[in-house]
DNA sequence: CAAATAGTGTCTGTTAGACACTATCAC
DNA sequence: GTGATAGTGTCTAACAGACACTATTTG
């Protein structure tokens, strides 16, 4: 965006006013998961405010006029989880008329994924905490977060089949076994031992630990990590 | 969305300000793309009002506060085009502060395919029309249109992938070499014809007209069409 | 030892690339 | 016929699924 402002340009902008019509406002609203077991849940806030008072949602909030969207997603999250630097990615942009019986709210919806160790510290009450998300599912949600998370396990379901995203749900060091356990429950389905494993390690993401699992009362596997994870040694 | 609003709900509702607050504006672009010969081009409009006074940028516009996003960008589509039903597809949310001089505002991007000849009734001038994309991502579009433009083609690329979404910019009727070349347009690389030949129409989604070229100075292929275009044949 | 899972080797079926070949048009 | 591309058959390489087998732990 080169800008080269011209006089006019500067005459115009100074008297530009912002609100001479109305607007619909804008929010973004953070669909976090993370894996407890070979389960997904999900982060919900109970709602203490019209419109869904006591309902779950999805923690969300107005995007300020000096943030950028993603600036606004990462200070929610922060806010009501304490996370910071998490896997955060934009989804879709919901836009329906109706879909806030305030007013017209655009609500641009992102989705987190981190280790349910990184959450360990987190308050857990009536008012907020982890779902399953298949509960979650099940439950109606304010506004159409039910549809904001549905489109999350969509987007999950397509990043799996081309990198082994669940690391950002597991711990940084993980086995194989464990691996795919998820994979196979975002994607509903069992996958084959042998080629999950030629694939996943063919891709060259991974990097084994030379650690291995304790106390499992049969062979203990080798502990992986994302290459990413500049761990040295 | 189930409501159930009470009586607490109802007062709260009515007596709720929408405009305590400055609020980012939500426009929307789009990115209309066309094929002409084994070219991408996309379609530009001339600025006639700063910021970016004269420069190039894609159609677009603020977001109605009785409108969907999707409602928007067929309106403003249709009122710079002429063009109705065309393929419409949501692309990315652009936020960034700075993206607009004027006052924040955040473009929900749409980008949208359809086939030249559909386009043959519109008026071009210097002040809008279609430019080749090649040209277009070295030219200085309007705010952060060049990103936009980017991103279409990077969705693009992606979709080839998986469906042969380019009879969205060919003409009904098409040859297979015809969208062939348009593939490796859109990937920027050669394909195999035969592998191309197989995998497509393995895919069961164009069906053979019987029709075949005429006047090309070699064997005339045969047309094909997309299924869904139900033209009863 | 048994039980259970880790990890490897190999066969098979599918698919994409490569190549060769025949078919069909304009000239 | 020549030149050019359409369309098909077949071989091969890559790879995922399936299965069998060995390896390594706990108890």
């Amino acid at each position: 965006m080169p800008r080269r402002p011209s006089k006019a340009e500067l005459e115009f902008l100074r008297t530009y006013n912002a609100d001479e019509f109305p607007h619909p406002s804008v929010s973004v609203d953070v669909a976090l998961l993370t894996a407890r077991g070979d389960a997904l849940e999900v982060f919900l806030v109970r709602r203490t405010e019209h419109p869904y008072k006591n309902d779950w949602s999805l923690p969300g909030g107005f995007v300020q006029l000096e943030e950028s969207l993603e600036d606004a997603a990462a200070r929610l999250l922060e806010a009501k989880t304490g996370l910071r630097e998490v896997f955060l990615e934009q989804l879709y942009t919901f836009g329906a008329v109706g879909r806030d019986p305030r007013t017209r709210v655009i609500s641009v919806a992102y989705y987190a994924l981190v280790p349910l160790e990184q959450l360990a510290k987190l308050t857990v009450s009536d008012a907020r905490g982890l779902m399953p998300v298949t509960e979650a599912l099940q439950t109606a949600l304010a506004f159409d977060h039910n549809a904001i998370l549905e489109r999350t396990l969509d987007r999950l379901r397509g990043r799996v089949e081309y990198s082994p995203i669940g690391f950002e749900l597991l711990p940084t060091q993980f086995t194989l076994r464990e691996l795919q356990t998820l994979h196979e429950t975002i994607l509903g389905k069992k996958l084959n031992k042998d080629a999950f494993r030629r694939k996943i390690l063919a891709r060259g993401q991974l990097e084994a630990t030379g650690e291995l699992e304790v106390g499992m009362g049969f062979r203990p596997a080798e502990y992986y990590r994302h290459a990413r994870s500049g761990k040295a040694g």
